[in-house]
This record gives structure tokens, C-alpha cells and sequence, in this order.
DNA sequence: GAAGATTGATGAATCAATCTTT
DNA sequence: AAAGATTGATTCATCAATCTTC
């Protein structure tokens, strides 16, 4: 879909580099730099207003996203590197997340009872009631997407699917 | 497209996220949740390729960014101002990426004729240099996007575009 | 007072190096 | 040696506070 242009219209800083790259190219950028572009605005664009609605609960969207799987746990507690599995990131952003969400009182760490190397974060009862809340306030705002249409999100996400598979087998 | 499963498919923590939350809320998760974690693994997922990709040129994706609106600029110089503006991001930012990239002797930070609070950036030679080859070499490895075809590229471009116009309106 | 840029703080991501335990 | 987690360093994002200049 195309929108109108209107007469009131402000410099389009997008536009303009288009413009650009075309006197120097002598050709149209990319499908796949167009692509990549508006996938990073839009991380940075949804990452603030999930930011803005998860301040009330004491959350940022990473710290919910790991809560979140340990609310959807099975146990209710899970290993640090298993978290960091699923969360797909490295041990050291695993220790910084569990850090906030323990020094807010929304888990606990835990000692294995096997292995002694392993440590688990255990959410608690005041993790679990955030975790509840949070979602409803997440789900009551649409994630942030304001003006996408369900069919829009869900042509997005199984657009970029190939790409999560692509890099999960590498 | 749906996927086949094979017989040797590993524990998708995707498939696994999905079933809890239908164990906990008695429906599906909503396409908007869905789309933004899917934006989210896929910036994840390039910016790491990115970042890869513009090692060997000492950038990285920001500064690329940053480098390019300055190649792609009328004078090669503009105010650090007018730069944050068209990344979209704060003040801070700027300084941030300026430093780095005037470390690389990638543009010099220079004063501004008429108003002496206005710091300009401007491109060197070098810089100028590393644009181009940094430009051939992410447009040679198609941005990272992989195995996604340019219309679905085309497609995700222009289903995210109402997000952006919605977050500039604000 | 407002505009432009900077410094200092925090959060989140990476990597390299380290430490304990297996 | 390998696995699990942590600390320290760097980059990029935000905000709050500051400083100079308009």
C-alpha cells in the first residue's frame, strides 16, 4: 500500500539518501538494503515503546523476554545457559539480565542439586504476578505496533522466518 | 510456506514458548507479539552479520550508517546536529559514533563558520574510500539477508513502512 | 531561555580472559 | 580438556545534567 503524500510533508531523510545513492550508483539501492533498514528502524522504533509500557512493572523488553521463559517454564526455574539457549544470546548478557531481574526481586538464583557448575534462576511469586501483568499491558497495546494490520504482522513474521532458520543452521 | 520436519529436527524453543502459552492463556499468541519477536531475532541476527561483514573496513553497522549520510551528503560535512537527526538517534549517539569514526580517521570533526556552537563532521579521502568498498562489499554479500528472495524483501520493506511514518508522526 | 554538543550514568549486546567444577 | 558462569573491555542505545554559545 502507497501512501498519499501530502502538501504539508517534512523533509523524508530516507528519501533524500535514496536520492543520493542513486547520483552516485547510477541505480536503485537494494531490495536487501532497503530490507535491512527498515528492519533495524523498526527494532529501534518498537524497543522504545516496549521499553516506555514495561517501566511500570520494573522490566525492560529483554528482562521480560527472559522472565518470560521462566514464567512458561515448566519448573518454573531453568539452568543460566539453558536460558541463554533459548533467549539466543551469549553467557554474558545471560549474567547482566539475571542480574536486574534478581536485584528486582523477580527471581532468585539457585544452586544445581547435581552439578555443582550450574547455577538456576528461579522466578518468584512477585516475578510470576509481573510476568502475568506485563503481558496483559503488552497484549492490551498490540506490542507497540500501532497501526499494522494482524495480516501485515503475520506476513512479517513469516517473511523473515527462512532468515531465523537460515541462521539457526549455521 | 511451512517447513517440513525431519526426523533429526532439534527442540525448536520457539514451537515449545508457543505451547506453554496456550497452556497458560487458552490461545494462540497474538500476531503482533509473533511479529515483534520475530523483528527482534531478525535485527539480531544481520547486525551480527554486519558487523562481520565490516570488520575488515574497522566499521561497524552504526558507523557505516553514520559514514554513508556524510559519502551521501552534497558538502561530505554536516552538523553533528542535523546528523542525529537523520539516524533518529540522540545526541549522545552522535558524539558516540563521531568519535569512533574520527579515531579511524574515517572524517574530522570540524567548527562551523557562522555559529560557534555547531560542531560539523566531514568525510576524508580515506573515508570516502572505505564508504565505497564497505558499500560493494555489503551489497556483494546482499546485506546478509541470505536466503530471502528480494520480493520478500520488497515485502517486508513495505509492511513495516506505516510503523515508521507512525513513530515520525509522534 | 533555548540550541548544540559533551560528560556521566545505566542497559544490553559482543568478545577475551578467568575461575570453578566436571 | 571441556562445561558453566563470571568479570573486564568495547560499542551503541537511552536519560539526566552540564557547558558554551546564540
Amino acid at each position: 500500500m502507497v501512501r498519499a503524500m501530502t502538501s504539508t510533508e517534512r523533509f523524508d531523510p530516507i528519501a533524500e539518501a535514496r536520492r543520493r545513492w542513486i547520483e552516485h550508483w547510477g541505480d536503485e539501492p537494494t531490495p536487501a538494503m532497503v530490507a535491512v533498514t527498515s528492519i533495524m528502524r523498526a527494532q529501534q522504533i518498537l524497543m522504545g515503546r516496549l521499553n516506555a509500557l514495561l517501566k511500570p512493572f520494573d522490566l525492560t523488553f529483554p528482562r521480560y523476554e527472559a522472565l518470560m521463559i521462566l514464567y512458561l517454564s515448566r519448573r518454573g526455574s531453568m539452568p543460566l545457559g539453558k536460558l541463554g539457549a533459548r533467549l539466543q544470546v551469549h553467557p554474558t548478557s545471560v549474567t547482566s539480565l539475571i542480574d536486574g531481574l534478581e536485584r528486582s526481586g523477580h527471581l532468585r538464583r539457585t544452586a544445581h542439586a547435581e552439578d555443582r557448575r550450574t547455577t538456576l534462576a528461579e522466578i518468584t511469586e512477585q516475578g510470576r504476578a509481573v510476568a502475568a501483568g506485563a503481558t496483559d499491558a503488552l497484549n492490551r497495546a498490540r506490542f507497540g505496533v500501532g497501526p499494522l494490520a494482524d495480516d501485515d504482522l503475520d506476513a512479517i513474521a513469516a517473511a523473515i522466518d527462512p532468515l531465523r532458520e537460515d541462521a539457526d543452521a549455521a
